[in-house]
DNA sequence: GATACCAACTTGGTATCCCAAAATGGTATC
DNA sequence: GATACCATTTTGGGATACCAAGTTGGTATC
């Protein structure tokens, strides 16, 4: 593995992990020691996470891209669009046995299941029902946008129940689907994400104070 | 504007000029010497590029993108997802009058209007009636997909007719927006745009030879 | 004439060096 | 004590040198 990638690997864990907080300042000095590369490929893997939206431009120089309100909000509508898309090309598919792979990563969490996993797991849900539809771009876009709500949705404050709840929603989602019934599968999926997403502003909204405390920079919607 | 902006300006527009033919092997030592810049901004410029589907990497070496009938039709579907999107919000907008400012910009071509001015018109509409929505993943989602098409779009065979009828589309497009009608605007617009990728992957695959013989790859679906 | 083999060249990946601009910190002045 | 100013350091942008891997072209052998 080149060291572009091996860097660009490194550093997106660290920011998705928030080893590194949101509207952290970056040098490339700073990452060229800490992951032993020169700053050639340090410079190609910024290029890199910065139209992944996960760095930003501060200036002339480089910060963790903050948690943004407004742009969460804008995101759920963009992957509502896509992901109904997707979704309705699914339930077009005569073959529509694929959803059994996306079940059985639903079936992979139980009550012994690290935070870590459901979270992966909540967001790989929606990335692989998307590729299902065998549309590149929209499958793209899903795992886009989900990339960059990653930190927020690792951040959002969700009791057990909350997570039942949305599981719930993801096997009638599916149901849905493996019955063809587009309409009904575009429906619950619609409103399962702009429920996701309102859950989701409330609770950083609230808590954003505390966040804050936590040197993580939460821009307000 | 630094190097790597204007290197990354000048290689976009000799791609997208096809002045590089889509399939052509790229060297960074050639662009290099080109545009008289050291290796770093050029390798940078290749990175943006590369994420804008413009250039792509060939086993270690980078190449222009082939024109890609499946890609194509994909793109379509992605984009009418997401232009249908930013028209509903637009349309569920109390003011919308930006819509003249992007009805000037139809009436800006007639008789005497050169080819590419039609060429970029055509496609800044559809980019600035995404802007319209307000949602800044739309209106990027639209830039891109645009920006992807381009290529395709002026090696298409248009008559003016063709071009007559588009604009009339356009029109209508705009007409349902200014009223307001949601449903009407979507459905016009999704008429359009499935319409014009028929006649696109059409025209491109009865002209593949053709365009195979000016020595530009491309990809069939 | 076909083919195996080797040297020279090309090319992307990386490290490193230089530079200008911006940030920093200390000092002198008021 | 506050502030204006200047020297120093830091930082990103760019240029260049070096390397390893891959390609190419030619030659010698069969």
């Amino acid at each position: 593995m080149s060291q572009m990638q091996n860097v660009e690997k490194q550093l997106r864990e660290m920011i998705l992990g928030l080893e590194i907080g949101p509207g952290e300042r970056l040098t490339e000095r700073w990452i060229e020691s800490r992951f032993g590369a020169s700053r050639t490929p340090v410079r190609a893997a910024l290029l890199r996470l910065e139209t992944d939206g996960l760095v930003c431009r501060d200036g002339r120089g480089w910060t963790v891209s903050p948690i943004n309100l407004a742009e969460i909000e804008q995101i759920a509508v963009y992957r509502e669009a896509v992901e109904v898309a997707a979704i309705k090309l699914t339930c077009a598919l005569e073959d529509r046995s694929a959803v059994d792979v996306v079940e059985a990563m639903l079936d992979s969490c139980d009550a012994g299941t690290p935070r870590e996993e459901w979270h992966r797991v909540g967001m790989d849900f929606h990335i692989e029902l998307a590729r299902l539809s065998g549309n590149e771009f929209l499958f793209r876009a899903v795992r886009d946008a989900m990339t960059r709500l990653s930190r927020a949705r690792w951040l959002e404050v969700r009791d057990e129940a909350a997570l039942g709840r949305a599981w719930a929603e993801h096997r009638a989602i599916l149901a849905a689907v493996r019955a063809g019934d587009a309409d009904e599968a575009a429906h619950r999926l619609s409103a399962h994400i702009i429920g996701s997403r309102d859950r989701l502003v409330t609770s950083l909204h609230n808590d954003r104070r505390g966040l804050r405390a936590r040197g993580f920079a939460v821009v307000a919607a």
